[in-house]
DNA sequence: ACCATTAGGTAGACTGACCTACCTAATCAA
DNA sequence: TTGATTAGGTAGGTCAGTCTACCTAATGGT
């Protein structure tokens, strides 16, 4: 296979391009098949790429792997900022974030969802590893952003407000380790209604 | 070099140690560097075994993956029985759900916490593989033994009761996803006493 | 009690495939 | 002209898995 010829895959040479293009051939990759399983290879054959051309951007593969995750991150937060937008209220924007995080996980369906990519490449990364350390603060920054949300629902009880947000951020890491297991959304959906009712009771 | 004679190394070459030092060296290599990033040479020398032993006692790399699925399932079931003997009534057999996840992450504190090492390991399988589906499975029987507990405490509605089956168990998956990129246990701290909450206002 | 059998263990060489990382020389766009 | 990009190759290592050839401890028949 691998029908690099006749510039379908070389459309224009752009500057820069080359950048663009491995970033999203290694997304697609590392995310299906794993970030040890997933040789340079076959990230500059998905990209369409030269070899060369990833260690012109990238130091070496556990730089591109950083962008990887850095890339993931603020991907979701732009899906976050959509969701966010569309938001009345301060029931609205907690939900927003389970909103986001079904529509992360819908990027995914086709080739195979697998649950969150952050995640799963933490869990490859040994334990002093400093992309572990980008996932815990992504999903920190996620639970913080959960809390703000609550805070203006709960005004004058910020301790209340942390501690529903570690609620919901458990739910929310919960239901997509498990629907990550059986590739499916259902779980999520369950999520988010666990959620909006207990904004209901607060 | 390495006076191999002697059996100074080899004290005793007793019939069928070979399998469980591979197992309890894969075990500790596999989780705290993860699936992918140990090779076989490495668990054959921690586990100070000869490489044919490995492939006399295993069929492949990824049989012997299972066969360390397997064992972590059945090790945590082995703590939640203890768990649950201690347990008086439905809500101290919930809670012992969640003990036995914190007796597991306390098997991993010296060497490095990296959170369950089933989902872990899942995290690194591609889509379809049966070491998926393994850990697939366990979550679900999880999920199942909180709703048992819990249809005792909700006699007459199994329907509330498997909802928050799922509550807990999203609470539990998430706060040891939490609890595994901080390297701490506190997470499983916190989601054991919203559980304990959430119990009381049943 | 003895000894032959045998299942399971040992060390280490070896294969072929793949890995990362870097290099070279030609090519192409600006 | 310049500088990025190309195809393709090289170096040096590691991977899973196989094989040979020898050894040892438990077992079972006698």
């Amino acid at each position: 296979m691998s029908g690099t010829e006749s510039g379908a895959a070389r459309p224009g040479r752009r500057r820069g391009a080359a950048r663009e293009r491995l970033l999203a051939a290694a997304a697609r990759r590392f995310y299906a098949d794993g970030v040890a399983a997933t040789g340079i290879d076959t990230i500059t054959a998905e990209a369409g790429v030269a070899k060369m051309s990833l260690y012109n951007n990238f130091a070496s593969k556990a730089e591109l792997v950083t962008a990887y995750l850095d890339a993931r991150h603020e991907e979701w937060l732009g899906l976050y900022r959509q969701r966010l937008q569309e938001a009345r209220d301060g029931r609205g924007r907690v939900l927003a974030v389970f909103d986001a995080y079904a529509d992360h996980a819908a990027f995914a369906y086709d080739r195979g969802f697998r649950g969150c990519g952050l995640l799963n490449a933490a869990a490859e990364l040994p334990a002093g590893d400093r992309g572990r350390e980008v996932v815990r603060r992504h999903k920190e920054e996620v639970e913080d952003l959960l809390a703000g949300h609550l805070e203006e629902l709960l005004p004058g009880r910020p301790e209340e407000a942390r501690a529903v947000a570690e609620h919901l951020s458990f739910l929310l890491e919960g239901s997509m380790a498990r629907a990550g297991l059986e590739g499916a959304g259902t779980r999520l959906r369950h999520a988010r209604a666990m959620a909006a009712g207990l904004l209901d009771r607060l």
